[in-house]
DNA sequence: AAATTAGTTTTGGTAAAGCAAAATTCAGGT
DNA sequence: ACCTGAATTTTGCTTTACCAAAACTAATTT
């Protein structure tokens, strides 16, 4: 089912894993982008894109969108459900937080054979969101998709549920930290108390706290 | 204390690991087991051996001896624990068996960090070996050296309970398997039936199971 | 002492990852 | 239509990590 054994990189697996999530908040992805989310300079994007090409785990179009093959895909998602896995281990067996968590699952992540993967699964109770809220991919397609919205969308007044922060969210550690700093967390319920587009920023009451977001941190937060 | 960050390459760790455990059970090292051991072929284990040496990881004597330099055996230890933590956790907390756990291990403790190795022993209530009884190097120097002895050298007759399979005993799955197939297992008592130096074998009795071993394969098992 | 065998070195490749700096192409804005 | 800034591509060079095959060295046997 889960296909050949390629014997991918880690750095592969990464490409990879970057893609698929600026693919699930952008509508096109494009080098630049990924690089630098990776953090890597263009030179070293452009080949190690024509290596993902060469080996059919992505396709570049003329127009430059980068999109993932299936065989892509299925790396992609493998290497996220074993991310999402052991940032689940980390912070619910080892204890761990929030932040720490995401950082260190990016280095085991690579290190999760399916072996591993399964019994984690089993021992966590087949989780279905990781320790931020995102949903873990599951082995088939039907990818449940969110019917959750970014928080830059909400209006002034409205009131939400915290769901989720996206991947690339994650990445930002300040972010992260702030959040956790403010204890929001998936299901925390959240106010919108103003919107300011001049500014960039949005206002928010959660418990007795009013947080100040900017707009573009706010487009990373899935609320419903 | 544990010095600086200069970011080992975990091939680098599997060098010095493997170094560090031949060491244990032989009074010289030499390049040729060290890339049996690791399995590379002679022209990658020279220069291998020459970035070691470069970073002051490893001396080599003129008689081709390999000695770890202080800087290298800390390498060595803090890789070794994490190789053993790591097993423990395969088999303790996610329930893998002893031979699955060893390869496994093999994979993730290179991404293993100071922060989840603390947490690690922790949760697993500092635990002092490995699943198969190897001790845990602490990070002080003073190793529980072993009042155990090869089991090769035990004669017909003696009585003794098995403490663990050596670090290079681990890597011989066939050996790991067939143990764990009898049920041999750290605490074991193990009674020599008979030496057979020109056949090369020696039988045990192991509960009520005869065990026939090879005396190479009884030189990785330590007794006491 | 010569021959065999086991180790070590040298030589000459390869592929994956990365970087910097320059060249080129593309997409908008006025 | 032109210019600018963003993106892509090319060129050239680095390090780590591996291999094969040949050359050399040391250690043992006969």
């Amino acid at each position: 089912m889960t296909g050949k054994r390629t014997e991918v990189s880690s750095v592969t697996e990464d490409y990879l894993k970057a893609i698929y999530s600026l693919a699930e908040e952008n509508d096109q992805v494009i080098a630049a982008r990924v690089a630098e989310d990776i953090g890597v300079t263009p030179s070293t994007m452009f080949s190690a894109l024509r290596r993902l090409e060469k080996e059919e785990f992505v396709r570049v179009e003329r127009r430059k969108n980068i999109y993932l093959t299936p065989k892509g895909r299925e790396v992609a998602e493998a290497i996220l459900r074993r991310h999402f896995l052991t940032e689940r281990l980390l912070t619910d067996l080892l204890g761990l937080d929030w932040v720490t968590a995401h950082q260190e699952a990016h280095h085991l992540e690579h290190a999760i054979s399916p072996v591993v993967e399964e019994r984690l699964s089993a021992i966590l109770d087949n989780p279905s969101t990781c320790p931020h809220g995102n949903p873990i991919p599951v082995t088939g397609q039907p990818s449940p998709r969110r019917e959750w919205k970014p928080l830059n969308t909400v209006e002034a007044g409205g009131q939400v549920i915290f769901r989720c922060i996206s991947e690339t969210g994650e990445r930002d550690e300040r972010l992260l930290s702030f959040l956790h700093d403010h204890e929001v967390a998936p299901g925390s319920k959240i106010l919108v108390d103003d919107v300011a587009p001049s500014l960039g920023t949005i206002s928010l009451i959660v418990g007795d706290d009013e947080v100040v977001l900017g707009l573009e941190a706010a487009k990373k937060i899935y609320v419903q």
